[in-house]
DNA sequence: CAAACGTGGAC
DNA sequence: TGTCCAAGTTT
């Protein structure tokens, strides 16, 4: 009788596993870490956060006892920030609910906040040896391919052929092995774009590799074409310190600080658009001076060049109408407040050429 | 349930 | 240079 598909992955797996810091000490804690930090997330982005996290933070009542802003510094660069509050708030929910006790099964790991589907499954398998299945992006490619799965990537009929697939050939007692086989097979041979069939430990079960279709499975969907926004963010300016403002927990960047600004509407003026924000955000009328850079970024659902301005404020008091708080600060401490990318190299270029906020001297 | 949610790297 | 992709979850 010839191997099974679980049989020839996780011989593969004895020999060509990753290794991987979260690995050599599987314990709930790491496990957990490391797969919110893999969310969307390459194994190489993640490594050195993962090592300056386990410092930081080396275990969960570290993390529950942290302030949300040293959590979001820890995350900084790495995107998808809810994962971060999730992860602080899933924390304190354990230490404070579950009397410090991390849940042991996939329904009670499921009700902390940023553990979802295959989360729990990866948790559940790695971490305390369950048999549950994981479907992530990679085992979603792999089995696509062996199973020769024709529905539309996603679509509700594939996602319940794909979680039917992962669950039906977990090997009894290793479904930690297996799961994480399946991962390394896709992030190693099974890849995106030509995969390494010949090399791969299931070309004999592999029925799109049989059919000659490998490199059309998963089925993907068109992609639509991302909304271009044009911003405007004022450095307010006063006494030697910059006006910051922290944007609202939800939604991009939530929980993150920022240079205040706003979406320009179309056939607006770059200058009065600003003057409209941050009469929106803060009350008050500013005065614009040099521009401080253009800035070209692309978040997931859209593309934006922001128009940065040195401003001065007209004497009255910014109110807080839009964030969760403002900050006056001196430009080295910048350093401090949680920002996204755009508004740290904003920052950085301040800190890098002070004299540019204060040309006359 | 479609849309929102970041960033960096490969081609 | 623009597009695609990478260990998903939430609403």
């Amino acid at each position: 009788m010839s191997p099974s598909l679980a049989e020839n992955l996780l011989d593969w797996y004895q020999d060509h596993a990753r290794s991987l810091p979260w690995r050599d000490n599987p314990d709930p804690y790491n496990v957990w870490i490391a797969e919110i930090m893999l969310q969307q997330t390459r194994v190489e982005t993640v490594l050195p956060y993962y090592d300056r996290w386990m410092t930081q933070f080396p275990a969960l009542d570290s993390l529950a006892q942290a302030t949300q802003q040293e959590v979001l510094s820890a995350w900084e660069g790495l995107g998808y920030y809810s994962r971060a509050r999730n992860l602080h708030r899933a924390a304190q929910i354990v230490m404070d609910e579950l009397d410090g006790k991390f849940p042991q099964d996939v329904k009670s790991l499921r009700r902390l906040p940023g553990i979802g589907r295959y989360t729990a499954g990866a948790i559940a398998s790695i971490a305390f040896g369950l048999d549950e299945p994981a479907l992530d992006g990679n085992i979603r490619r792999v089995f696509s391919r062996v199973f020769d799965v024709r529905h539309l990537a996603r679509s509700k009929e594939s996602e319940a052929q794909l979680w039917q697939l992962a669950a039906s050939h977990l090997p009894a007692g290793r479904a930690g092995e297996y799961n994480q086989a399946l991962m390394d097979l896709g992030s190693l041979i099974c890849t995106p774009r030509e995969p390494d069939c010949s090399a791969c430990p299931l070309n004999k079960h592999c029925q799109a590799y049989f059919l000659g279709v490998q490199a059309e499975r998963p089925l993907r969907p068109e992609r639509k074409s991302l909304p271009h926004h044009i911003v405007g963010s004022a450095i307010i300016e006063r006494a030697g310190q910059v006006l910051i403002a922290q944007r609202p927990q939800d939604g991009l960047l939530g929980g993150l600080w920022e240079f205040p600004g706003g979406k320009i509407e179309p056939g607006e003026d770059i200058a009065a658009g600003l003057k409209r924000e941050i009469c929106e955000e803060l009350g008050v009328e500013i005065e614009i001076g040099p521009a401080y850079g253009v800035y070209q970024h692309a978040y997931t659902h859209f593309r934006v060049t922001l128009h940065a301005f040195l401003c001065q404020l007209d004497g009255r008091q910014p109110q807080n109408l839009y964030h969760t708080s403002l900050a006056w600060t001196e430009i080295p401490s910048l350093v401090d407040y949680p920002m996204g990318k755009i508004d740290r190299q904003i920052s950085n270029a301040l800190i890098d050429l002070p004299r540019s906020l204060a040309p006359e001297i």
